[in-house]
DNA sequence: GCAATAATTAGAATAATTCTAAAAAAGGGC
DNA sequence: GCCCTTTTTTAGAATTATTCTAATTATTGC
């Protein structure tokens, strides 16, 4: 429910950069995020967000993971025909979803793999973004 | 409109052992992805079908779509929160995204990358799929 | 051909997300 | 701090892709 003082001000200069305000409710909406970074959907984050701040609405909640999304402080994560997710990693990471327990876990990418999946685009295409999504089992699950 | 006698045997091979009867609605669409090879979305699929066979309906095509998969004779893809598009390429691909164009393209992936994003996966894990998405420019969309 | 089973169909239902327009909050100048 | 302008939030309606339902039609094995 409160916001480390080195995300406040990533989050105040990211706002700031693209014009938009500071709002308490994209501040909860960030912490909700960053306090249990299991890639919630919106209405988890809703569910999460409601509990500090049981005004806010779902609108807000969708408008919010927008503008964080814009600015680049959090990406969204899409699995097939499911809700989107929320995560605030911003490192270079895969998704893996285990069918099993349904959990999403982040998979570190080594940025020279990111380069032979560049490389591997045929001549004139060039790529500003990979999205990259595991599906099987996880640690967890296996017998 | 038609399907060539080699896919026609892989369709009704994969429904016979799959439990599931062949029927012209299923062997239309199927030819209809073949014929085109652009991962059209549901509603696109719908369209080219009813040039051929006009009485053919939306729930029928997404349910002949839901057997294709099923039956791995098609796999689909997803962007974001696009609607889904299908694709009749069984090889190991991955799929470019041009933001401009909107063009779907496919991009061929040699095992030895997949076997290196496989290797990234930590201990205990298991995946029996990777999806792949670039976004960016095609050779087309370039200045 | 006939019964049993499976597939197709039209239309209703669902679910995630986006839109709308009114109310509230922020930020800048005084 | 107060006023004005602009942005944000909000509740609820609208949208859209997809799935469901229940009735009709087609397929298969006998
Ligand atoms: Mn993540
Ligand atoms: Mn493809
Ligand atoms: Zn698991
Ligand atoms: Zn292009």
């Amino acid at each position: 429910m409160n916001l480390a003082p080195e995300y406040k001000a990533r989050l105040d200069e990211a706002l700031e950069h693209s014009g938009q305000r500071s709002t308490k409710q994209r501040e909860h909406i960030f912490s909700v995020l960053l306090e249990k970074r299991d890639h919630p959907t919106a209405d988890e984050v809703y569910a999460r967000a409601r509990e500090g701040m049981p005004s806010i609405s779902l609108a807000t909640v969708y408008n919010c993971l927008e503008t964080l999304i814009e600015t680049s402080l959090i990406r969204q994560v899409n699995f097939e025909r499911e809700p989107t997710r929320y995560c605030p990693n911003l490192t270079n990471h895969a998704h893996f979803y285990c069918r099993e327990s349904g959990e999403i876990v982040d998979i570190e990418l080594p940025d020279e793999l990111i380069g032979q999946l560049m490389a591997v685009l045929p001549e004139g295409f060039s790529a500003s973004h990979i999205d990259i999504a595991y599906d099987g089992k996880c640690n967890c699950c296996h017998d």
